[in-house]
RNA sequence: GCCUUGGUAGCUCAGUUGGAUAGAGCAACGGUUUUCUAAACCGUGGGUCAGGGGUUCGAAUCCCUUCCAGGGUACCA
């Protein structure tokens, strides 16, 4: 059997980092010690660390931090704008940090002292260890991707593979150790019809005689078998029969499952047959993974993993879990859970999916002993995935509370679903291919690369079309269905990829026209502008941005903060007078700071989109 | 039928444990370049947050209900 090579796993090092990480949240705690304070000392109660409600004060009024009033009206026993203005009054008064305050209808907002932020962004912020996570001694296995070896890979896989790949990095850069794993659907009935049509009508046909890529060739005999078995069906039907038995009784379909029964009792020509094909579609996977990004720790294969799990079966009958109807076959009753009965094994002692399954996650746990486990699979498997996870606990596995099913919406096309069999998909490699060249007409368009030899022209326009595609996708919380209409091209414009790397290069080409070097700043230098102190802030959050979306297993809050980032840079670039051109001097040194920061985040969270960040665009 | 996930601007999407006048981008219209990259920035228009009820100082967010759409529903994977 051909296997793919197995890619080597890249070492990752974690820098130290101090002990506890900086949180913004963190940061503004004293607030609400002091508030509670304030509230003791003018009502004289004491207050749960709840009732004090606080949020970042909203753009259009003054100050950083708010107040929320009504929850404190119980105690202080006044009208919210009274508290409200007697809270204000006792923090200025009090609290060194708080400078200024207005109250807007019941709401407290306050004003930080500069000396405040700039002190967090100059310690804290400008550290090598921010947003750094420690490794937290924790395993944990993603399984992505999981293709059909009888099609090539379309945009459905697309997104499985980005966010696969995308939480992956997450929890990587949050700390965990990370086995990333493939389970490759390589045998089955759908494999047996493409390998049919090819021995009928294949003419010997191989990718190197007809220039297909090894996955599309396979993927043509699918179509071709389906064409001809719909044929069959309909020739059946004028003959009289139903469409049911139609399906059943099609020639083409008898041969289907009679080779299927051969290559399970390892017929050595079909074997021979399944390999070669199963080959050629490894070699085109390859190549789209490779255009794509993404790799794998650990492939398995269902051919090697289809029988396990009798095992299980037999354990679960043991310890009453399962139990056995009069025709032998193996159920689960799960109707207390408010789910059904579930078969677990046929009545022929034959698995179906959720005994491989059952089989399948022991064997992952021998193997690597991970302390959670993520399944990346399309929200049509819900279910499945609630049974399995529930009868493993059932099971008594304990390591069954950490696995989880990351669920994701179908890509849709505006006319509905995409099908393989029928060809109404978006192909991968042909989407990958338009990006790219679409990148190569935009950007030229623009006349930004003249200077730039072919090979780095072909690697920019590769990260700005996959750029553009990866965030497109990416952006969507996972759980959503998305809509692709290929008549409307991905922008390049706006809330994408491309204008995120291009606030990237263009802080890279100021910091070289600076000729940068970096320092920390001191704290006191006169006025910072309200879009550097936004700037601070909004850096600020990166490493809880981080750790919200690891722990939702979403990537699409990281997506959509790196975008606000950059805006939020492209705002402080317009409004910041020319910075190369400042004269040296403290001012000068925290614009390139922030400046600096700002390319960092871009960067290492764009790496965890699997997006690159071109130095020039 | 039952279970489940969605429904936010013309389109594609944000909206953290309930907080202020619901935000972006695209598309449309108008403006900004002898100053660090205009893939940018600024402005205008665009909304019954699917409908109805409830909880409360306060609901896109929580509860109930109706409608619409996707998915699942015992021997496909």
């Amino acid at each position: 059997m051909v296997k793919i090579d197995r890619l080597t796993l890249k070492p990752f090092h974690f820098r130290l980092s101090c002990f506890h990480l900086f949180s913004l949240f963190l940061a503004m705690n004293f607030i609400i010690s002091e508030a509670q304070q304030a509230i003791k000392k003018l009502y004289n109660e004491e207050v749960a660390e709840s009732v004090i409600n606080i949020q970042e004060t909203r753009k259009e009024f003054e100050g950083q931090v708010t107040i929320v009033a009504f929850p404190i009206i119980r105690y202080s026993k006044k009208l919210p704008e009274q508290t409200a203005n007697e809270l204000g009054e006792y923090l200025v008064a009090n609290v060194a940090e708080v400078t200024k305050f207005n109250v807007v209808k019941g709401f407290l907002n306050l004003s930080i002292a500069e000396s405040y932020f700039l002190n967090l962004f100059n310690k804290e912020i400008l550290s090598p260890d921010f947003g750094v996570y420690q490794p937290n001694g924790k395993k944990v296995m993603v399984e992505y991707s999981s293709p059909n070896t009888n099609k090539p890979l379309h945009l459905g896989h697309v997104r499985n593979n980005l966010l696969g790949y995308s939480v992956a990095e997450l929890l990587k850069a949050y700390g965990y150790e990370v086995v990333k794993v493939n389970l490759v659907n390589d045998r089955g009935i759908h494999i047996c019809k493409s390998m049919l049509a090819w021995q009928k009508w294949g003419n010997g046909e191989t990718p190197e005689s007809s220039g297909l890529k090894g996955d599309h060739l396979v993927g043509k005999y699918y179509v071709i078998f389906d064409k001809e078995y719909k044929k069959e069906i309909e020739a059946l039907k004028a003959e009289g029969s139903t469409e049911e038995d139609a399906k059943k009784n099609a020639p083409l379909i008898k041969e289907a499952q009679q080779m299927l029964q051969q290559w399970e009792a390892g017929d050595a020509a079909v074997i021979a047959l399944w390999e070669k094909m199963n080959g050629w579609v490894y070699q085109g996977f390859d190549v789209t993974y490779k255009n794509l990004g993404v790799d794998f720790d650990k492939f398995y294969y269902e051919s090697d993993t289809y029988l396990l799990g009798k095992d299980t079966i037999n354990e679960g009958l043991e310890k009453g879990v399962f139990f056995k109807k009069e025709d032998g076959s193996v159920w689960i009753d799960l109707t207390a859970d408010g789910l059904d009965q579930k078969l677990v094994l046929r009545a022929d002692g034959t698995s179906v999916y959720i005994t491989q399954d059952l089989g399948t996650a022991e064997k992952k746990f021998e193997d690597f002993g991970m302390d959670e486990s993520i399944y990346v699979v399309g929200n049509e498997q819900d279910y499945h995935f609630k049974v399995l996870f529930l009868i493993l606990e059932k099971l008594g596995k304990t390591w069954a509370k950490g696995l989880y099913h990351l669920s994701y919406g179908m890509v849709d096309l505006p006319n509905g679903k995409m099908k393989s069999r029928e060809g109404t998909v978006v192909d991968a490699d042909e989407l990958i291919s338009d990006m790219i060249t679409t990148a190569r007409e935009k950007t030229e368009e623009l006349g930004k690369t003249n200077d730039f030899t072919d090979v780095e022209k072909d690697e920019l326009y590769k990260n700005i079309g996959l750029g553009a595609l990866k965030y497109f996708l990416l952006k969507v919380e996972p759980k959503k269905r998305l809509l692709f209409d290929p008549n409307e091209s991905i922008d390049f414009q706006g809330h994408t990829g491309p204008f995120i790397q291009y606030t990237h290069a263009r802080i890279k080409s100021l910091l070289s026209k600076a000729g940068y070097v970096f320092k920390t700043g001191n704290q006191d230098f006169g006025n910072i502008m309200p879009v550097e102190l936004e700037m601070i802030i909004q850096l600020a959050k990166y490493p809880e941005e981080l750790e919200t979306a690891a722990k939702a297993h979403s990537p699409a809050s990281l997506a959509n903060y790196l975008f606000e980032l950059a805006k939020l840079f492209n705002k402080f670039y317009h409004d910041v007078p020319p910075i190369v051109k400042t004269e040296e001097g403290e001012e000068k040194q925290f614009r390139l700071n922030l400046c600096k920061k700002t390319a960092d985040i871009i960067k290492s969270g764009m790496l965890i989109l699997g997006i690159a960040s071109p130095e020039r665009m």
